[in-house]
DNA sequence: TCGTTAATTGAGATTGAGTATCAATATTAC
DNA sequence: GTAATATTGATACTCAATCTCAATTAACGA
């Protein structure tokens, strides 16, 4: 299913509105490669000339995530990272406390030892992220 | 080892000075329970009439966390959360989407599938944290 | 298509966590 | 004790993110 398209399904759902703007936001979203936060989405809005307000910007993301069209991917620095749904297949990341770097890697036992602890606490999970902060191997 | 110890021992290592101030701060540190932000600690170090100004409590946590006294534990609503090391086991989370709760788990087969993928990636782990985010029982 | 209703937008003000400045002070090593 | 230097604190500042509110616009029923 298409990004707009699943946005739309979403924006019905909850009785909300499908703006201009937030059709225009999801576009960019789709200009960008792999990992971002709002204010590099907000610098694509501009660089696009879509002409959506900072705080619209800033207001779309959170439904973004909430329809799927985004994947809250991770925490850097203090800010929280998105991904493009389409480009996501399941994976958690490695950052680098050196260079910044961020590895991603893909271990299906983890998301199955996942699973089984929800189903001990009786806990719905709706994501998860596991970041594991150290040195690569081009910062030894 | 006590915290105060710990954190002499880091500080001489680094040729650092180990100010009443810092001392103060890790009083106030054990002092809390559980999870905080360096807010709460701010806080909590006001209350107990330690007098440390606010740059100097912001200042000294990096260093807290470096020296192995507290531990860098998870992030919430984009602030990063602490506990104290002497409390702390390993352990993972469980973040409630819904009431904020925060549950603490173990499960020491996903730790050991980590140092796999990092052996694999030549990366030296020096951190992991691992959240999951969705609905408690009792917000169900 | 028109009109009503309510969600949404945008510009700018505001918030608030965290950081930078820098003169005064305290700690460490000798 | 003295010199060298790290640290402190009050406050200014930064910057991401949110709030305000009048103007606008989408959704929907008639």
């Amino acid at each position: 299913m298409d990004a707009q398209e699943k946005f739309e399904n979403f924006i019905r759902k909850k009785g909300l509105k499908n703006t201009s703007e937030r059709k225009r936001v999801i576009e960019a979203v789709k200009s960008l490669k792999g990992h971002f936060d709002t204010e590099k989405l907000y610098s694509a809005v501009k660089r696009l000339n879509k002409n959506v307000s900072r705080a619209s910007v800033y207001r779309t993301v959170p439904l973004l995530a909430a329809a799927g069209v985004v994947h809250e991917s991770m925490h850097k620095d203090g800010r929280t990272m998105y991904e493009y749904s389409s480009d996501y297949h399941h994976h958690d990341h490695m950052l680098c406390i050196k260079c910044g770097r961020i590895i991603e890697f893909e271990e299906s036992g983890i998301e199955g030892l996942q699973e089984k602890v929800c189903r001990k606490h009786r806990f719905k999970m709706t994501g998860h992220g596991l970041v594991i902060k150290g040195i690569c191997d081009k910062c030894v």
